[in-house]
DNA sequence: AACTCGGGGAG
DNA sequence: CTCCCAGAGTT
C-alpha cells in the first residue's frame, strides 16, 4: 500500500477513535469485559440479543437476567428450551433463543463446553452467521477479525459514496482494519458512529470522519417502500378456574411458544364474529402484517390444555396483549 | 436474491 | 403513520 494511503487510513482511525472515547457508548457492559476469551460466552449472548434489536431494549430487562440465570454455556445447555424461551419472552425473533440453546448443547459436546475461536467453526454453529462470528472473534477473543453489521455497512457505503455488494463490503472492511491493538475499539466506534451519527438522516456536521467521506453532507438514497398486509385474528379466551387454554405453536411463527386458540384468520380487515361474545380487540404490528386481533370469551374446550395464570409457559407479546381481556 | 421471523421506539 | 434496529436461515 502507498504511503499516502496509509497516512490517510491512520488519520481516519485516530479521528474515529478520539470521537469514540469522547462521545461513544464505551460503558456498555459487553464492552468492558476481558478480551482473552474468558468472557466469549457473554459477548456471544450480547451479540445474539442485539441482532435486529436496539441496545436500550437489550439492557432493559434481558441481558443481565439471562446471564444471571445461565451464567455459563454449560448452564445454558443443561436448561430446558422452555426456560430459555421464558427469559427471551417479549424480545422477538425467537429462533435466536432456540438456536442459543441448541448451540450451547453442541459446544458442550464438541468443544469442551467452550465456544470455538475460529471463524469457520463459529459460523457452522446454529444462529451464528458471518457478522456474529466475526464479532465474537473480535470482541470475545480479541482477534483481528473484520465484519460488517448494518451500522458498519451504512458507514462504509457512505464513505465510498456508492452501494456495495456483501463481498465488496467485507473486502473494504478488511482493507480498513487498524493495527491489532485497536481493532476492538475501532469496530465499536464504527458501530456507534452508525448508530448515533451516520443514521438514515446523518448528522455529518458532527461526524469525525466527514473529511474522509464521499457522501458527507449529501442527501441519502431514497428508501424503497414496503407493503403492509392487513391480518385479522380471532382468538379464543377460555378460562377454567385460574387457568387458560393455550396451544403450542408448531409453525415457524412463534414456534414452541404458546398462543390462544385461533378461531379464524383472514388476510384482510374483518369485523368481529357476530356469533361470539367479544371481550375486546387490539392491534399488533408484526413484520409485514398489521394485525387486528379480536378476543372472544370461549366455553371450556374439551381437548385443550389449560395452564395456570401464575405459571404460564412462554408466550409472545401478541398473546400477552390478548390476556388483558381476562 | 428475496422472504421470513417480533417487537417497540423514534421521527 | 413509516422506518429500522450489533442478522440468520430458508427458499
Amino acid at each position: 500500500m502507498q504511503i499516502a494511503k496509509i497516512l490517510e487510513l491512520d488519520s481516519l482511525h485516530s479521528a474515529l477513535l478520539s470521537w469514540y472515547h469522547a462521545y461513544g457508548r464505551a460503558n456498555l457492559p459487553w464492552r468492558n469485559l476481558p478480551r482473552d476469551g474468558s468472557y466469549a460466552y457473554h459477548i456471544y449472548i450480547s451479540e445474539i440479543m442485539l441482532q435486529q434489536t436496539q441496545v436500550s431494549r437489550v439492557l432493559e430487562s434481558y441481558f443481565f437476567p439471562f446471564l444471571a440465570r445461565f451464567p455459563t454455556l454449560s448452564a445454558l445447555a443443561d436448561s430446558s428450551q422452555q426456560e430459555v424461551l421464558h427469559l427471551w419472552q417479549g424480545l422477538g425473533y425467537y429462533s435466536r433463543a432456540r438456536n442459543l440453546h441448541a448451540c450451547a448443547k453442541l459446544c458442550v459436546k464438541q468443544y469442551n463446553s467452550m465456544l470455538p475461536d475460529s471463524l469457520r467453526a463459529l459460523q457452522a454453529l446454529p444462529g451464528i452467521g458471518a457478522y456474529t462470528a466475526g464479532a465474537i472473534l473480535c470482541f470475545g477473543f480479541g482477534q483481528k477479525a473484520s465484519f460488517a453489521d448494518s451500522n458498519i455497512a451504512r458507514v462504509l457505503q457512505r464513505l465510498v459514496g456508492k452501494p456495495l455488494t456483501q463481498s465488496q463490503l467485507l473486502a473494504l472492511a478488511e482493507s480498513l482494519l487498524p493495527q491489532a491493538d485497536k481493532v476492538f475499539d475501532y469496530h465499536q466506534a464504527l458501530i456507534d458512529l452508525g448508530a448515533m451519527l451516520c443514521t438514515r438522516s446523518p448528522q455529518c456536521v458532527k461526524c469525525p470522519i466527514a473529511s474522509h467521506c464521499a457522501s458527507a453532507f449529501k442527501p441519502p438514497l431514497p428508501p424503497k417502500p414496503k407493503p403492509r398486509i392487513p391480518l385479522t385474528l380471532h382468538l379464543a379466551l377460555s378460562q377454567k378456574r385460574d387457568s387458560i387454554a393455550l396451544c403450542k405453536s408448531q409453525d415457524k411463527l412463534y414456534k414452541d411458544l404458546y398462543n390462544l386458540p385461533l378461531l379464524a384468520k383472514q388476510e384482510s380487515h374483518q369485523s368481529p364474529l357476530p356469533t361470539h361474545h367479544l371481550l375486546g380487540s387490539f392491534t399488533h404490528a408484526y413484520t409485514k402484517y398489521t394485525i387486528t386481533a379480536y378476543v372472544y370469551q370461549a366455553p371450556k374446550l374439551a381437548n385443550a390444555t389449560y395452564y395456570p395464570l401464575n405459571a404460564l409457559p412462554p408466550i409472545a407479546n401478541l398473546t400477552k396483549k390478548a390476556l388483558r381481556y381476562l
